[in-house]
DNA sequence: AACGATACGGAGACAGTCTCCGTTTAGCAA
DNA sequence: TTGCTAAACGGAGACTGTCTCCGTATCGTT
């Protein structure tokens, strides 16, 4: 990539990372295009449609799933304090900014997603907790980790919705937790 | 009302349940217009804005509600069954067309809601259904009927969003029912 | 310095929302 | 019937956002 193409698309993901997190995922492009400096030509060059320029905007967020995710499996504590704890971390990193969730969750098995690799790390690292939980024997039959990203994932979308905050969040965690666990 | 005024109404009403069965809740007001003969300024002089029209859409499925409660609480078996089973006509109610689950789970609880009243009618027929059980001694303690309808509605936008179908969404209702249940 | 490939950016087509206001009509009263 | 007025209509158009096309500018190489 030219010089001058790949600072353009630099500041193009700096600004939207900021703008997504103002106002929402629904935010303008134009918008972001005009804060970045650029023109609109330019932004949908880089960037063919919204998801695509979320995808980019995700690219730094993926080590911190991972980082999250080793540090959530070192819990001590009850299994069941362990998946609680970890959907409260699934649920703050996929609501980083408005319509997040919805977007994450709806895309999580579908194949044809721009933002499918983000959401495959996303898969892997609920998947090792529930894994670890059922090594542990502690999960009831049938647990599947798509399921469990869908009720997780659809309970953050409410929230996000619905401006809930972090109590009103956690007794749906809970529940979900309780029919999951032996 | 005059009566042209009251035959524009009811046509719009009409062609805008069709409409937003074909082509989900985002579909285009003006097309709307169109559809029912009428230009914009008419449909935005009875309807000020897109909610106001879909509580009109509401307006018969209220009945319906209630019908299928009392249905679902004449269920013949465990009270597991009943929740299920309950859970499942719930999420057919709120998905009657595409962005319907979203737009009602997330207005439930706001009162200042254009569909509040019908977001009550829901609320009270899941109550009726969360009371009968608790009667029974067979819920969890500390279960409110505002956090079973996000968690059921939440499921149903997930479903929604990933276009499930019913067999995949059972699974993620039945964790939500053990969850709740002793 | 010159040149070709690469990238830029803004004008503008298009679609949707929503309003304003000149025109039409319903319904009533004489 | 006719005339009148309040009520309702409807479409032109302002505004916002998406996305494309293409003339212009810039990069980086020779």
């Amino acid at each position: 990539m030219r010089a001058d193409a790949q600072r353009n698309y630099d500041r193009i993901v700096e600004v939207a990372r900021e703008v997504f997190r103002e106002q929402g995922y629904d935010a303008s492009l134009d918008e972001i295009a005009k804060r970045a400096g650029v023109g609109p030509g330019t932004l949908y060059r880089h960037f063919p449609n919204r998801e695509t320029l979320l995808d980019a905007v995700m690219q730094s967020w993926v080590l911190r799933v991972t980082e999250t995710t080793d540090k959530a499996l070192t819990h001590e504590g009850s299994d069941r304090d362990l998946l609680i704890n970890w959907f409260e971390e699934y649920v703050g990193l996929i609501s980083q900014h408005r319509g997040g969730p919805a977007k994450i969750t709806s895309a999580m098995g579908n194949p044809d997603s721009p933002i499918r690799t983000k959401c495959g790390v996303l898969a892997d690292a609920n998947d090792r907790v529930i894994e670890r939980l059922r090594a542990d024997g502690a999960l009831r039959d049938g647990v599947e980790t798509i399921q469990v990203c869908r009720l997780v994932g659809g309970i953050a979308t409410v929230a996000d919705q619905s401006e809930l905050d972090v109590a009103a969040v956690r007794p749906m965690l809970e529940v979900v937790a309780d029919g999951l666990l032996r």
